[in-house]
RNA sequence: GGGCGGUUAGCUCAGCUGGUUAGAGCGCCUGCCUUACAAGCAGGAGGUCGCAGGUUCGAGUCCUGCACUGCCCACCA
């Protein structure tokens, strides 16, 4: 037979075999249904309504730079559950896979590479130097999808896309000349951030603010027109000293009556000599320091705006790289650091340094290579973001697009109501070049494709040089990796997208632009109709949304809650977790942490218990194959189930011959219901701990051993009754593990095609229906009844170890059953009490047991386990105390609650029912303990 | 400066819309190589749910304040 398994789960092998299966048979790739299809899919898979569910995500698209670590993990994980969850509920499922090109990320690593050559991207040149980047793409671009081909991601490999793909760059062209041609996107001379290192202008967003101490310097300015005797001076504070070479004005307000008489004077800019004027603007606030600010227009984005309003020159003190320029005089050519020492030295000097201040400010540094931002005044383009960010808040806010946990919500309208200007452009050589071409003659053409020749004087066009921010084109993707700006079949199909999982870290880089850019440019788009309905969202209006819903997740931490980090080198590898703990193992640590808004502290420990988790599936399957073969070696009879029935939702072919049947048909209808659920709300930890207390508690804990008497008949009819047996054990474990699948993909999939035996035609496990609860297999008799044997066999158990009973040695025991249908209860299964709680015989009692050492008493009966050994007085009566502590300070609360005439006229019907019910078991008990304590004498 | 979260067993964490005696894994203690599994089985110890008030018949759960802690956003010199 071929069911002889290794006795321990090793999961490499056997990962690695199914993760290449599933890419080799194409189990994941999505053709486009066909537009007259009423029933795409075909028969088995159908629903009620015409057409088959259609269920649509986008992963986000790790950078090319990137080697997968255990944020991607998670992440991955997360969406793997749901995506295989849907497929297996009968949706049409695409999950379509890519990278981004990364623009700085990219550029930064082989400019690296270069670096180590002794060269730099300028000694090769703007072309020889992106065939460099190609080059390296080609090489390590793939390192981060093949890590994911291992981990089992079930993505359509066949739609692979990379974001400078021939058809997503013509988009990105598309999408700019659009925005030109709408005045969405200009042309213009502001203040940016520049990162002085990446020489290049970045984001508000990849400026990272860090609060570092400072100091505040305190420098007088003299006025022109003062006496020299009696000179006066303006004071002004500045964090940036350096800056003062470009100041060309001093604000003050026009309220600060200590300036008034200064109004139109001018002073002396000490070590430029310069002269510039005393101006009043709102700038200047009277309660901050002395009231008055020196103005740089060149150098602050305020001060810029101060000189728009008065009309001031701007003077750029600094170049591209953060060095004093020859606008700064003598201090030209030092790096800016330098030159703020130079200057305090030489205010110090010439008596201008007032005063000095600690001061902590916020320093904004280069998300990138953290190097501290320098404003500067260039040339970029931007996108004037206020009508999109209006129709991106309000898909959120009119609920077209949910967002979970839903806290996110409210951050996420935050930002798009204070959003200012993008700036799109950046100083790079590696992205999607900007689709304008400049001419001498200071025309600029904006298009799709190269002119010939300028439109306006003839002249030759050079493209410009800049290339766009990476999330320009990243926020494009939920369209154009389906085909925009074509009117395709699979933008009816696929788009708007079901779902967005990601992580917070990129709400606003990625998911803010994603809504912007989809609601402008899918506006007007309708999603298949039939599609739309059958997939359940017949109650959205809007299908130019990118997604329906989003789903922010938690980020990974390292066992101290620390953010992981290359330079705090406490990076937890995935592959080397994976190595050593298998696949499942640790997609189900991260399933099991995942409580939505949570961080997670990635713990080995948890991921070792997991893997013992896999371990025991693996045995319990070994358990079961040994009976399959055992019962199928002596008739021709097999367990095994063909397509047909493979395809059922939920537990088919149970025949529920025994207690145990019915309970564990019910647990599992229970699990299924609730696992379900927990999906539904992204609840990951709520599944997979379920599945786990269900497989491991209920299923191999009791119902295996419950039914291995039946498993093991040999004679007569109770073969048949082996065979039933069996046949039950089999189709609960195939259940079972269609439940787990999503979870654990490999090993639900190695035990699943070992039971098949080659006997089906369906692929893969992953095809298979998900199990439904049908709730006509809850059975609530057969659940109390079942926790009724369970607590007589534990109270057993009990008992043995407090009378030290050798392990062993069966003891016979007495039982009282407080009524006739508890002592049928126990007869009938009395077989099962002898087994599990090492029992010799069973006699019952006509009356109270509580006297008797070595009893225990419970609501429903008394059990006594008779046996020589004297019982331990002291620790007896130590334990009864405990117990009667216990039961009392239930009475005290219950009798408070019952005694209280607004517990009672409030409280549901059902729950003082209960209390009621569960305080006369209190009175019960209280009686037996204290009967039983008087006894021993305590 | 604004906003958001966390604080529950030795450790890492659950506890959804308030309702029986607050749970799990790991670790710890005791006993078992019981014919699927020692990566296992059986039993056990361990918590005034950060502090102080409040709402309620009833609070780990809701409200207020405080303490500690983490994160995000922010052009105040």
């Amino acid at each position: 037979m071929p069911h002889e398994l290794p006795k321990a789960y090793e999961p490499g092998a056997i990962e690695a075999r199914w993760a290449e299966y599933w890419i080799k048979e194409k189990l994941f790739s999505v053709a486009t249904p066909p537009a007259d299809a009423g029933d795409a899919g075909g028969g088995a898979r159908a629903t009620s309504a015409s057409a088959q569910p259609v269920f649509s995500l986008l992963l986000p698209p790790p950078n090319v730079t990137g080697n997968l670590h255990m944020g991607h993990m998670f992440e991955q994980t997360q969406m793997d559950i749901i995506v295989r969850w849907h497929r297996m509920r009968g949706f049409l499922t695409l999950w379509l896979p890519g990278t981004d090109h990364a623009g700085i990320a990219t550029q930064l690593m082989v400019e690296r590479q270069l670096a180590s050559e002794g060269k730099k991207r300028r000694d090769l040149g703007r072309e020889k130097f992106i065939e460099r980047v190609w080059e390296w793409k080609k090489k390590y671009g793939g390192n981060i999808t093949d890590q994911m081909k291992r981990l089992g991601a079930s993505v359509d490999w066949d739609r692979e896309y990379f974001t400078m793909d021939e058809n997503l760059s013509r988009a990105v062209r598309e999408v700019f000349v659009r925005l030109y041609e709408e005045g969405l996107i200009y042309r213009g001379k502001y203040i940016v951030n520049w990162c002085p290192r990446c020489e290049t202008a970045i984001s508000d967003l990849e400026v990272k603010h860090e609060d570092v101490p400072g100091k505040l310097w305190e420098i007088r300015y003299p006025v022109i027109g003062t006496p020299a005797d009696k000179p006066e001076f303006i004071t002004v504070a500045t964090t940036r000293p350096e800056t003062m070479l470009g100041d060309t004005a001093i604000a003050v307000n026009i309220r600060d009556e200590r300036y008034t008489h200064l109004h139109g004077k001018k002073v002396l800019l000490p070590l430029m000599e310069r002269e510039i004027p005393i101006i009043t603007d709102e700038l200047a606030q009277p309660e901050f320091g002395t009231g008055a600010v020196k103005v740089t227009p060149a150098h602050d984005p305020n001060d810029f705006q101060a000189g728009l309003r008065n009309n001031l020159p701007q003077i750029e003190v600094m170049d591209e790289n953060a060095r004093m320029n020859q606008n700064a005089g003598k201090y030209a050519g030092l790096d800016r650091y330098e030159a703020r020492k130079q200057v305090l030295a030489d205010l110090e000097a010439g008596n201008f340094l007032v005063g000095t201040k600690d001061h902590t400010l916020p320093l904004g540094k280069c998300d990138r290579c953290a190097t501290v931002v320098e404003p500067r005044l260039s040339t970029q383009w931007f996108i004037k973001i206020a009508p999109m960010a209006k129709r991106a808040a309000d898909a959120v806010r009119s609920g077209e697009i949910t967002i979970a946990p839903e806290n996110n919500q409210q951050i996420y309208l935050n930002w798009m109501d204070n959003i200012h200007d993008w700036c799109i452009s950046r100083q790079l050589w590696w992205g999607h070049r900007v689709p304008a071409w400049h001419c001498a003659c200071g025309e600029i053409v904006v298009a799709r494709e190269a002119p010939a020749a300028c439109g306006k004087c003839g002249g030759a066009v050079e493209q410009d040089a800049d290339v766009l921010d990476t999330w320009f084109s990243s926020g494009l993707l939920p369209f154009t990796t389906l085909g925009w700006p074509e009117k395709t079949r699979d933008l009816e199909v696929f788009y708007p997208t079901a779902l967005m999982i990601t992580g917070f870290d990129i709400l606003f880089f990625w998911l803010a632009r994603m809504i912007m850019f989809g609601c402008h440019f899918m506006r007007g788009h309708e999603q298949d109709p039939a599609i739309k309905a059958s997939s359940g969202w017949s109650e959205r209006k809007d299908d130019a949304v990118p997604f329906r819903r989003v789903y922010i997740h938690a980020l990974v931490r390292d066992a101290d809650r620390q953010k992981m980090s290359k330079t705090k080198g406490n990076v937890v590898d995935p592959l080397d977790i994976i190595a050593r703990f298998g696949t499942d193992a640790t997609r189900f640590t991260l399933a099991a942490m995942a409580a939505p808004g949570t961080d997670i502290a990635f713990n080995e420990s948890r991921t070792d218990g997991y893997r013992a988790f896999a371990n025991k599936i693996w045995n319990a399957a070994r358990f079961m194959f040994m009976n399959v073969d055992r019962i199928a070696d002596r008739s021709p009879w097999t367990p095994i189930k063909a397509d047909s029935e493979i395809l059922h939702v939920g537990v088919g072919g149970v025949k529920t011959v025994a207690l145990e049947d019915r309970w564990i048909l019910s647990r599992f209808n229970r699990v299924a219901a609730d696992v379900n659920d927990a999906l539904a709300t992204y609840r990951f930890h709520e599944a997979a701990n379920r599945i786990y207390d269900f497989f491991w508690g209920e299923f191999c804990d009791w119902y295996l051993e419950l039914i291995k008497p039946r498993l093991m008949n040999e004679g007569g009819s109770a073969r048949a009754e082996a065979s039933v047996a069996c046949s039950n054990l089999v189709n609960l474990f195939e259940s079972s593990l269609r439940l787990l699948h999503p979870i654990m993909p490999f090993i639900t999939e190695e035990i699943w095609h070992a039971m098949q035996e080659n006997k089906t035609s369906i692929k893969s496990i992953a095809l298979t229906a998900y199990p439904q609860a049908d709730e006509k297999q809850f059975d609530l008799a057969a659940e109390t009844e079942m926790a009724i044997l369970q607590d007589l066999i534990v109270s057993v158990r009990n008992l043995r170890a407090e009378l030290k009973v050798e392990t062993k040695a069966k003891v016979p025991i007495e039982i009282f059953a407080h009524e006739p249908a508890i002592r049928s209860l126990i007869e009938q299964n009395r077989g099962a009490v002898e087994r599990l709680a090492n029992v010799e015989s069973i006699a019952f009692a006509g009356g109270s047991l509580t006297s008797k050492a070595g009893a225990r008493s419970t609501a429903r009966f008394d059990v006594h386990v008779i046996y020589e050994r004297k019982i331990d007085v002291a620790a007896e009566c130590e334990r009864l105390k405990k117990e009667l502590e216990r039961i009392e300070k239930g009475m005290t609360n219950g009798q408070k609650q019952l005694s209280n005439e607004g517990f009672l006229a409030k409280a549901p019907a059902a729950i003082v029912e209960n209390l009621r019910k569960q305080h006369q078991e209190l009175v019960v008990l209280q009686e037996k303990t204290l009967s039983k304590m008087k006894e021993l004498g305590c």
